[in-house]
DNA sequence: GTCCTCCATGTAATCGATTTCACGAGGGTA
DNA sequence: TACCCTCGTGAAATCGATTACATGGAGGAC
């Protein structure tokens, strides 16, 4: 493979003039400019990321870890970092940890090893040494969608908080007074906060919530299924189930196929995370929407002002309540869409889903606000 | 951050030192081995990934540049590259050529700039010149999914004429007639051969297949809808339409339930592409499915027998299909799972879904020569 | 004509590892 | 005692780029 130095020589310059060339330094005539071009045409001259990363210091490279890349949630999060760190001149490496710590582990030191110029976490459970080290270190770090407590990182996250609340209020004019809640594990940020979110929003909405109402999955299909199938096998079962994430979301309704139920007939499904899908197929899916594609821009603008030496600050971003047809509400009517086809699911890219969509009356007001800052 | 001198000095031996003992090199006594350790501890030391590479001239350090990065199918495949190259110590980078060829040119070039030691490329519709460059240099590269025309290039991919022939004999089987396709673009490998197995399986299971029941997409959901809706409007609509891949058959799912018709009494479907929420919905989407992970692994292993010097054998799998109940399959009896859940759905780590998939016959009986190679 | 300035270009040090070769201590053999 | 081997370790070259500093020629001011 051809070096700077065969260049150089090919061209009749200095290895040094081919660089400059190489880095559109203005102190090279245009004629010694068409030269070495025409010379690194010749050689197939192909310059190496590895030599100029080793004298500058910077790789140009951002690594992304995520939960679990099966995840569509995590994919879509990974797309929108890739887009907006190209944007910017840089490429990402993305590490899936599938939710593990010894493997999160594995990625953060490769990624260190390589140089990355700076790491957005979704993080597991745990704070390992190795994550303790990086933020000693003052090694560019962001958190993103999930936070770890006790350490001064900066984070990227949404709020279900507002959704949630709007989703009790939902159910409970749709004449729902039992709502179950299958939640994320209690390790994880996330599945503390919905938790959290829910119980505070039934009491509000003046929805019973006996214990036997909320359950601990852990975001994985078979969890979300076996904890369906004891929700519908007690004396009293709810009449709706909220799922803390889209694969529960996908066990739940595995159970609810195999037992032969009917959707919002029998039994109301709403999800946290939506998923293009939930819009396709019948019935179309209730679901609380996070910002995923925001967020992961967002977390990259966050990582590259440190870079810059800029004060990074955290940011939080509402999450929003999709209503569909999941839960017994009326096929059409009602007022409609707020963003449409401007929101979310154009965003992914995707053909509109046939207007059908609404968005209730709290996150549309809040749209205005969206990207509120935080400490 | 500390270097491999500063290591050498805390634990008072030379940079050779430390560096026989990062590599294992077995001449280096317990105890020196121990104080370098010792002193890596205290220091936090990281080697330097980049000037390794530029001393050794190999990174470690695999690119794969998948088609789109929201396509469930090459989400699935990355993860299996991504699994199996780490199994063998390497890195994986991912670009995402978002079905365009200068997106994939783009990535081409980067991870050629980063000296990844070999590339695993689905690629786009064209032959790029930087495509036919990296060929001539004998660069170490596999196609992975798709080929591209004229190029001698080892290839991993499925082949599904023979589950497409099953599956117009299973269609046959259930009474049905009239059976339309939507296919993938022509310039795609994989959206040409899926036709033409159509085409053939259709004539020989006696298939009525008049021109306008053929339909070119592109692979994207909103011309699985817009196709969808024009074989409805058909005087003589068909009674199954068959789907050359997921995220269209997204799209007629969608078409289908605006018009509020029902699946499968109304229309029948089957998708080219499995995905997992195919077997959770109701009702259950038969579909044709590859062997995604199987792929990304051969793949990986193919590339890995390049980089050795070894002879790089193609690799081309069948796809199976996976009767369910989208096309008026009766509900359950039949001869039941041939490999249940050792198979697909248990390899994507979901649970099985409720033990209701069939496999036919024909697939099963090829189960057992999967894998064959070819020239 | 002399001197100074400016500017395009070249020379050589440098980044942090790996690796070749040399060296010296210790032990075995003659 | 002299010689040779073995073996652990160190000194220094090297990978391919960037960049601070040096150089030399053209052109302007006096």
């Amino acid at each position: 493979m051809a070096r700077i130095k065969d260049v150089a020589a090919q061209a009749g310059v200095s290895v040094a003039t081919v660089s400059r060339v190489l880095n559109d330094n203005p102190a090279v005539t245009e004629e010694t400019r068409q030269r070495v071009y025409a010379a690194m045409a010749a050689l197939n001259y192909v310059p190496n990321a590895v030599a100029r990363s080793l004298r500058t210091e910077a790789t140009r490279t951002l690594g992304l870890i995520i939960g679990d890349i099966l995840n569509p949630f995590f994919t879509e999060l990974a797309r929108a970092v890739e887009d907006e760190a190209r944007a910017a001149g840089y490429t990402v490496v993305i590490g899936n940890a599938d939710e593990r710590a010894d493997r999160q582990d594995h990625y953060v030191r490769a990624l260190l090893e390589q140089r990355v110029d700076g790491l957005l976490v979704c993080p597991t459970a745990e704070v390992t040494p190795l994550v303790e080290e990086v933020v000693r270190g003052g090694r560019p770090l962001v958190f993103l969608d999930r936070v770890l407590p006790g350490l001064d990182v900066p984070s990227v996250r949404a709020d279900g908080t507002e959704a949630i609340r709007e989703l009790a209020g939902h159910l409970r004019d749709l004449g729902h007074r039992r709502v179950a809640f299958i939640s994320g594990p209690g390790t994880l940020s996330t599945g503390r906060e919905r938790t959290t979110a829910f119980l505070a929003a039934a009491d509000e909405a003046g929805l019973a919530v006996p214990p036997e109402y909320v359950r601990v999955g852990d975001f994985r299909t078979g969890s979300g299924q076996a904890l369906t199938a004891a929700l519908l096998d007690l004396p009293e079962p709810p009449e709706v189930i909220f799922l803390g994430d889209n694969l529960m979301a996908l066990g739940a309704l595995d159970e609810i196929r195999e037992r032969g139920l009917r959707i919002p007939d029998d039994i109301g499904i709403v999800s946290f995370d939506d998923v293009p899908w939930f819009g396709h197929i019948s019935p179309p899916i209730t679901a609380i929407s996070q910002p995923t594609a925001e967020l992961g821009r967002r977390a990259v603008r966050v990582l590259l002002d440190m870079l810059a030496g800029r004060r990074a600050e955290s940011v939080v971003l509402p999450a929003h309540l999709i209503v569909r047809s999941s839960c017994g509400e009326s096929g059409e009517g009602g007022e409609c869409v707020a963003r449409g086809a401007t929101g979310e699911a154009a965003e992914r890219g995707q053909a509109g889903t046939g207007g059908r969509e609404r968005r209730g009356r709290r996150t549309a007001a809040l749209a205005g606000e969206e990207g509120k800052v935080t400490a």
